[in-house]
DNA sequence: ATCGATGATTTCAACGTGGCAATACCCATT
DNA sequence: AATGGGTATTGCCACGTTGAAATCATCGAT
């Protein structure tokens, strides 16, 4: 079996044209019942496959959509990339995979459309960009940022509301007497609009509750990796007074402050309750078992893709950017509740 | 800026030739210092950005490799690709990433070269497949195994030692005093050669060690997820005779199990020294944490884009296939030792 | 002044496909 | 037999790029 052969060979071989090959291959036009078994037995004898660059270059598409997140390892966008990657074939799109590893450079590259024209369509999900690089930079293909805002409406944007999230975590926190709640995960160096809403709800349900808050107990770190939410814990408990709670900005973090906890002696959740976000696979098997905010990611990578859908095969009109907040739930269990529920 | 332009209004605008501006972007023929700098005036006043489909129409490659995996969101994989990914790029490649989810038919249709020819290369990672399947299948298009050894050398192979590997965990486990050694991971559903290396390695060393082996104590899983190692582990503890220690074939596994264990308060690993294979990032913030098997995840990829990249650029003629061996270690945690180490 | 050599640039064609318009065919109706 | 209307099929071209070969320009050597 031959590894390519054109639509000239198939034709060849079946005695018609290649454009009824080509008919038959898409069902495009009508074609007569013997003429359409013809060109198929020969299609099979040959192993024929439409040729993608063929197709792409008549068409002036590709078929294909880019995925740029941070980096895959990491368990949230492992996940997020496995349901986009599924919701897209469904969609009979092939995902090409992009790491940027939280480099603003990378980002703003793939805004500007580097790459050769590869892809129909972008889904990115911007950890180092400014707002401002958002703002000014023109979207060169269809385009739906993922978690950050983009403030001219340039693309549409699918996020869960982190400030109402951060605030119900917080005040899960409250709510179980605890009053030394720290918060680790905050970005300064970065303008990471994701962390700084986060910052925003922990402090508001702080005020809500009238508890003062304390500088020393937001903590930043450098990435997301748990080494780094071990790493600010560590700090807390070398500081003066300890906290009793702490709500760590994503899963990751909190397993790795939870990890520090377990080395220094402390008890979690009796003399130290954490929360995460994201819901993480680990979290769910963790020892305790991880409370988080849990946002519905099906429904963010189902969503982004209809966003992109329609941007991509809209005739060019205009269609205004969409705001989608997805869904987000408080997950208790047993790093603040001392049950292990599952 | 237009978002999209050809070399032929870049030339009409520089006043040149299409040829030359094709001359200037790949710097394949020479161009006087003059016309090279009017040219590229041109490329940036446009924007211009070559057309990949057409470049690939004409030149037979597509830059683009695929990269098919049984799921992204699995840590392993989802680390392992994420290495891969890098290095393709710092070979300027991209990379389509394909889930199988461990589906027999949806590796087939890849090794078949499905997909209309976008791919110059496959780095696959079959898990459901037979080795039959593979010996039978020729394939399309240069592809490299992970894991999976192909009987007629069809393609390279890039693995651990899954038999020694397991061998040295169960003989670790041996060395502490355990003689109740139970196994958790085997797929015999899945003609599925890992699984079976690792339980053949297990059952080595056993005998090597002159215990009897317990056939109750070598469970099958339906998937690699951390349920099915809670699952398995709960069965075990259920049994007759409960095991002093478990291997099980992924750190997934692992994971569940020692959740298991946590939940019906055995402790671990006092009474449960348990073992992984895969050594992903949450083995090393577990608590305890785990004790695994450690393949050179790098090595891994820089070798299987090595053997690919070997294949795309030889000149058709018969590169023999190799079978690559990537070194590994068992790291000791406390899943076994007792000491928190990291 | 002429020729040859070297370098710079252009022309031509082709890669495989699908849109468009034209053509060939068949059958029912006049 | 001629007309009309529908169906089935075909030829031609363009998409943007690059390989091969042809052309043009320049300059040194005879």
């Amino acid at each position: 079996m031959r590894v390519s052969s054109s639509l000239k060979e198939v034709a060849a071989r079946a005695g018609v044209s290649a454009r009824t090959v080509s008919n038959v291959v898409n069902g495009s036009a009508r074609v007569s019942a013997q003429t359409r078994q013809r060109v198929q037995e020969a299609i099979d004898e040959l192993g024929y496959r439409p040729n993608l660059a063929a197709r792409s270059l008549r068409a002036g598409r590709t078929g294909i959509i880019g995925l740029a997140i941070p980096e895959l390892h990491s368990p949230y966008f492992g996940e997020l990339a496995g349901l986009l990657v599924d919701e897209a074939r469904r969609r009979s799109w092939t995902v090409i995979i992009d790491q940027t590893h939280g480099d603003a450079e990378a980002e703003r590259r793939l805004l500007t459309g580097d790459g050769g024209r590869v892809m129909d369509g972008l889904i990115i999900s911007p950890w180092a960009l400014e707002a401002q690089d958002l703002a000014t930079t023109a979207p060169s293909l269809p385009m739906v940022l993922l978690g950050e805002r983009s403030p001219q409406g340039m693309a549409d944007r699918v996020a869960v509301d982190n400030v109402a999230a951060a605030d119900e975590a917080t005040t899960h926190l409250l709510t179980l007497g605890r009053r030394r709640i720290a918060a680790i995960g905050l970005q300064p160096h970065l303008q990471n609009g994701t962390a700084e809403q986060r910052a925003e709800g922990y402090r508001r349900a702080l005020r809500r509750a009238g508890v003062p808050p304390r500088p020393e107990w937001e903590r930043a770190v450098g990435s997301l990796h748990r080494r780094e939410g071990a790493r600010a814990m560590a700090e807390l408990l070398d500081g003066g007074t300890a906290p009793d709670a702490v709500f760590a900005f994503t899963d990751e973090l909190a397993l790795g402050a939870m990890h520090m906890a377990h080395t220094r002696g402390v008890r979690v959740p009796e003399e130290l309750a954490i929360v995460g976000f994201d819901d993480i696979e680990d979290g769910r098997f963790s020892h305790p078992t991880l409370t988080t905010v849990s946002p519905d990611k099906r429904q963010i990578a189902a969503r982004a893709l209809q966003c992109l859908a329609d941007r991509i095969y809209s005739p060019d009109n205009e269609v205004p950017a969409s705001d989608l907040t997805i869904p987000h739930r408080l997950v208790v269990r047993g790093s603040t509740s001392g049950t292990q529920a599952h």
